[in-house]
DNA sequence: GTCTATATGGCGATAGAC
DNA sequence: GTCTATCGCCATATAGAC
């Protein structure tokens, strides 16, 4: 492995959890076992490497939404598929809300710095719909409120662990780890069940 | 107004908009229009004088959940309430889930010290969805993910505002503002769809 | 490329006059 | 109580030997 790499994977570790203020680069440098000043070497200053370490971040964060969306037929389809994914990606990558949510917050003008023209197929997603309520299988209803309502539910309890693990779980862990695993199924389920135009018993 | 009252509204200003790591005491110094050297004279430290100012956001951010409990007769009454009660604290202070999850992720330490013993009344809540379920007005469901469901759908909006904007309205202010007034309306549809039991043509 | 040593500047905090 | 001046520290960044 390069040195050069060596810097990244110990810059990774640091920012993710200090972020960009909080972290120091002598602490990068002891985390990759090298020297100060080969850090400056390397990257030329702190603001550089940390963009290096943020802007994979946030490209990690954008989930292939396009791609499902080319292979689905309904709303309900699309709606799994999403839940199903994102959740997969941060059950992986569990620091990822916090870390971006931190930054950007402070700092709004790296959002369009970096995510350049990228942004949410609305109109598609809008289209679905459409076509799912003229054929009578959902209800109408906006389509950003939906997304919304969806990420929020998928993103959220990433972004907000420790709060909510005290909040509501009494910092159980095991309880909100079990709470993660059924995640998926629950907001699926939650979500298909408010938009479907159902006859139960 | 005392200068102790002038400082701390210097702080709340900027602490909220920086964070503590991002905020200079020469910063707030400015603000209030003093010295920096008072800061130090009324509050002895940065640390400190952060304290007051975030515990004081803790405290607003805490909804008065059990007087809404108590009021209330069907699982449907509370949910409306809730939503109606917590987005309306949130248009007044947008800014709080940020500064509150910014600093709480950088010390997850600080939930706990704050917060004390307070915690949602999950108990509570899952009996009124189970007396409800017994009458045959819900389905059943779990009431740490209902409750995290809302609570996502109420707050996330809030604390990633910048990065919604950008990715589903395109940066569209005016778009971003109407979507937040609907939001009340949109979140006690949706939530109250998903748990009712219906039968629609 | 990698190191040691140092420059440079900024920040929190304190001393002390008024 | 409020100010000016300054201390002491720590962080980024650079110079220069190897």
């Amino acid at each position: 492995m390069t040195t050069e790499e060596i810097i990244l994977q110990a810059a990774r570790k640091v920012f993710r959890e200090k972020g960009l203020e909080g972290s120091r680069m002598q602490e990068i440098a002891d985390e990759a076992g090298i020297n100060k000043a080969l850090l400056h070497y390397y990257f030329r200053s702190k603001d550089k490497l940390f963009m290096k370490i943020f802007s994979e971040a946030i490209q990690s964060m954008l989930p292939s939404v396009r791609i499902s969306l080319q292979e689905v037929e309904t709303l309900n389809q699309f709606l799994s598929f999403f839940v199903h994914e994102y959740l997969k990606l941060l059950n992986e990558l569990p620091w990822l809300p916090r870390f971006i949510l931190q930054e950007v917050n402070r700092n709004p003008k790296l959002i369009k710095d970096i995510m350049g023209n990228r942004e949410l197929p609305i109109n598609e997603i809008d289209r679905l719909i459409r076509r799912d309520t003229e054929k009578g299988l959902i209800m109408p209803i906006s389509a950003e409120h939906l997304m919304v309502n969806v990420i929020s539910m998928i993103i959220f309890p990433f972004a907000a662990r420790p709060v909510i693990q005290t909040l509501i779980f009494k910092d159980d862990e095991h309880a909100y780890k079990q709470f993660l695993i059924d995640r998926s199924e629950q907001i699926t389920q939650f979500v298909l069940r408010s938009i479907s135009i159902q006859s139960k018993p």
